[in-house]
DNA sequence: GCTTCACTCCACCTAAAGGTGGAGTGAGAT
DNA sequence: ATCTCACTCCACCTTTAGGTGGAGTGAAGC
């Protein structure tokens, strides 16, 4: 009998969490060797136990599951990490593909798609499915917000006037104009409040 | 040995719902004996089993957590749903409520709550966690938005301009501001684009 | 050195949005 | 029958947002 493969599973809802470790628990050729519920216990756990791969989930209440995952390749280059989450907003594929995630899961995905995905990633290979490649090549298509222009997405979000935004960032209203119509004409959008959704949606900007 | 409490695990994640499927499967007075992967076939799933507890998703893809709980009850008064969902917007737990769910967890409560919750609700008590009580209290509290003005901040949401929700909604742009204005002081923001975040936030507009 | 680009600011304009104070209707409750 | 309330609409006003066409700076890259 071949050993099994050591998993870490990363996810900040116990119950989740516990699911996915009994559902993994009885596959044969793996084994959940241990948990963490936010980015600073996975870099933990990774370090004790130097898992052979990791299933992550992106949404963890402080240490974020992208710093997570830069974390632990910054010292293990070779990691293999799974990204697995619900959040199909494109910045988060974006970001943790960048950050070096072998691939790429969504929990709507099969039980069959997770584990052979596991055993893929555990051999060398990547994973990235259709669907998110896609949204990958839209993203490194379309126009980039610069810094600037997040910031002052990021304020129209919380709901401040362009005179607040203004105060907020130290320039002045006018600017604050200019970057909001760059920034729409960027996002395909026609006033603030579709930028202020569709931030949202594409996970450009997160509300908690 | 006592008879095992007889569940239907309702949830469109596979990931999700296989793990805790597998989760129940380890305590021995529990046993899962249908699943269900949206609104419908849990209703269909429930006729057919007649499951002691059903434990269910809010955020189901065609027919939602709400609707199917409703169905169900109507049927059979007597149902025991326990409301398992990550999602804490004000609206949702109103609703679920309302629509007779004997209990509300969130995801990221321990599983032993979840083990300790099930038993309850099957001995037939309510599990209504403190700090969703306290939003329960506060949504009977405030004020409540009307229908129409509940149609025109979905229209806000999706970003449309005040001429043009006049326009869906048949009705004169001098109506619409109407509505705005005190949609806006009920819900205690200054413009729309707060409304728009506020709604999400609460849960009573989703994103889709 | 020249180009590119993010960032800054201005003036001027139009179109929306928001605030105030009305008023009329019809349905349902008491 | 009266009251309440959601819904409708109007006029008038101020403020904000968005559109256009500029221009200057400093830093990075070729």
């Amino acid at each position: 009998m071949p050993e099994p493969i050591r998993l870490l599973v990363v996810d900040d809802h116990p119950v989740v969490r516990g699911g996915l470790v009994a559902l993994l628990g009885t596959v044969d050729d793996m084994k959940v060797v241990a948990e963490a519920d936010d980015g600073r216990e996975a870099f933990e756990q990774y370090s004790l136990h130097q898992p052979d791969v990791t299933l992550m989930d992106l949404r963890l209440r402080t240490v974020g599951g992208v710093d997570a995952i830069q974390l632990i390749r910054a010292k293990w280059p070779a990691a293999r990490v799974i990204v697995l989450t619900t959040f199909d907003g494109d910045e988060d594929i974006y970001k943790a593909i960048q950050a070096g995630a072998k691939a790429y899961l969504l929990k709507g995905m099969s039980v069959e798609e997770l584990i052979s995905t596991i055993r893929s990633v555990h051999q060398g290979r990547t994973r990235i499915p259709a669907a998110i490649a896609e949204k990958l090549a839209e993203r490194l298509a379309g126009p980039q917000l610069t810094n600037r222009e997040l910031e002052v997405l990021q304020l129209i979000v919380r709901g401040r006037s362009n005179k607040e935004i203004g105060i907020d960032l130290s320039i002045s209203e006018a600017t604050v104009k200019t970057h909001i119509n760059t920034l729409l004409s960027k996002l395909g959008v026609s006033d603030r409040t579709q930028a202020s959704t569709a931030a949202i949606q594409r996970g450009i900007v997160h509300l908690d």
